[in-house]
RNA sequence: GUGGAUGUAGCUCAGUUGGUUAGAGCACCAGAUUGUGGUUCUGGGGGUCGUGGGUUCAAGUCCCAUCUUCCACCCCA
């Protein structure tokens, strides 16, 4: 048999148990805001049926929809036109009824159409699965990630925009991350469009203010005078795109420019009662009215929020928005839903690059007993049983070999204590305990154990 | 999907204008030390140089293709 070399595909990973155990602790700290929060967990499959994702994120999204073959004789039915034609994407369709899930709010309009009588609105729930994208890995972008979504569905009040800002601040607060919040809202786009005239081209433009971050204000606004818009009006849209500029001033001058845009107001006064609640509520880090904010997926039609690690460079770790129209794609209309979503991946590398992973999570055996042969073996048995009975976690070495081996092990394997019982401890009670640490060394009754290490842990 | 870089031991990397048997550090294993790890010293195992073709007396080194990883665009968590 020819040897293959062994590989995984491109874009996943391997975790080894200290990246599990730190992914945990991410995971841990956002459930445990969700949770006091009132958000309830559910789950959904890893596919959907292809029908209920595509075109849900509009054209690139589609693109990079994982879609999983159809088993059996797959080709048999279809008509050789359509075989000979080569059209993957019209080929695609017909031989996959299946793709693996995308993100978790589509699925989760999905989910609470079909479980609605089972549900009380409002619905909040939250929910911690990966998700696939066909996109083309590099740095901190992955074919499979984690998602952690908390999603508000059946209310239209701004006061769920507001939690899930607080919720955003608590969870980056916990784990010592300093973020920007910045938040949109799709209407105020609308708005502003409108106003210069060229709705037609909302995407083209919003995705031109997008890129004001990166490539700066003279760019931006060399690329909206190539789509046709007249310099009077960039010149009138300069103030938006000053980043620093107060929230009032802001606000005060889209008050003057969306006067007579229905959605436009409709937007400004989200903002501005999200603004307000903001105000009565102390929250540590920063939140930005951002008019060049315009990314999202398609199915966001109010507030958009994205969230950015200051100094470094990894793009958003959250993201999130006001979808009123998702439920109804699947026939339960007037359930507009607003939520987030943490990316724990990301969220994983920016803790590891700025080394901000606490110690205390390195540690899975708390304590090794050494094995000294077959007579110690047995004595350690009901020792191990009954420090396990305590909540002490902690293992025999399996085999008979060297202590020194057996030292190794356990400071390899990051085991704070190591519990030495030979001839001379079993005939006296008195048990050597030995702190990796210190490297001291002390004797003790074998009820004593436990006590010590909580003690010392 | 478009463009650019990369690939040599488990890991990080040296390797001259093409020229004997491809190196180092770390990691691993053994010993110094038969009841004591993390430090030190000694020794050892481990590579068909990403893969497939081509040029050449001779290729890790040059050419082509392909894959991987990384970076930018696009898009996004």
């Amino acid at each position: 048999m020819a040897k293959e070399k062994p590989s995984i595909p491109k874009g996943t990973r391997d975790f080894l148990p200290i990246e599990i155990s730190r992914r945990n602790y991410v995971f841990n700290i956002i459930r445990e805001v969700y949770q006091l929060y009132g958000f309830k967990p559910i789950e959904t499959p890893a596919m959907e049926n292809i029908t209920t994702l595509m075109g849900k994120y509009g054209e690139e999204g589609d693109r990079l929809i994982f879609k999983i073959l159809n088993s059996g004789d797959f080709l048999s039915g279809l008509p050789d036109e359509l075989l000979d034609s080569k059209k993957s994407s019209k080929i695609g369709l017909r031989i996959c009824e299946k793709a693996l899930r995308y993100d978790l709010t589509v699925p989760f309009a999905r989910y609470i159409v079909q479980h609605q009588h089972k549900l009380s609105f409002p619905f909040r729930r939250y929910q911690i699965q990966p998700v696939w994208r066909a996109d083309r890995p590099q740095k901190g972008r992955y074919r499979e990630f984690f998602q952690c979504d908390a999603d508000i569905i059946g209310s239209d009040s701004m006061l769920n925009e507001v939690e899930l800002i607080t919720i955003i601040n608590d969870v980056f607060s916990k784990l010592g991350i300093d973020v920007v919040v910045k938040i949109n809202n799709r209407k105020i786009l609308a708005g502003i469009v409108e106003k210069i005239g060229h709705a037609d081209k909302f995407n083209q433009i919003t995705n031109i203010f997008d890129k004001l971050e990166k490539i700066g204000i003279d760019k931006v606004n060399e690329e909206l005078a190539e789509t046709g818009i007249e310099n009077k009006v960039i010149d009138s849209l300069q103030p938006l795109f000053y980043m620093d500029a107060a929230y009032e001033q802001k606000v005060e001058y889209l008050n003057k420019i969306l006067r007579s845009s229905e959605p436009g107001m409709e937007g400004l006064e989200e903002i501005f009662e999200i603004f307000e609640m903001l105000k009565r509520i102390n929250i540590d880090c920063e939140v930005d009215l951002d008019i060049s904010l315009a990314r999202g997926l398609n199915y966001y039609t109010g507030t958009i929020i994205e969230v950015k690690a200051k100094n470094v460079d990894i793009g958003s770790i959250c993201g999130g928005g006001r979808y009123d129209d998702l439920a109804s794609l699947f026939g339960m209309d007037g359930m507009s839903g607003v939520g987030i979503s943490f990316g724990a991946d990301r969220i994983y590398d920016v803790i590891k690059e700025k080394d901000l992973f606490p110690e205390n999570i390195e540690t899975f055996t708390q304590l090794l007993i050494v094995n000294f042969g077959p007579k110690e073996q047995n004595y350690c048995l009901s020792i191990s049983k009954e420090l396990r009975e305590s909540g002490i976690s902690c293992e025999i070495y399996p085999d008979h070999s060297k202590i020194k081996k057996q030292m190794q092990y356990a400071d390899k394997n990051n085991i704070p204590f190591v519990l030495m019982i030979g001839e001379e401890e079993m005939r006296t009670g008195n048990l050597s305990l030995k702190c990796m640490k210190s490297g001291k060394q002390t004797t003790l009754k074998k009820s004593a154990i436990a006590g010590y290490i909580s003690g010392n842990c």
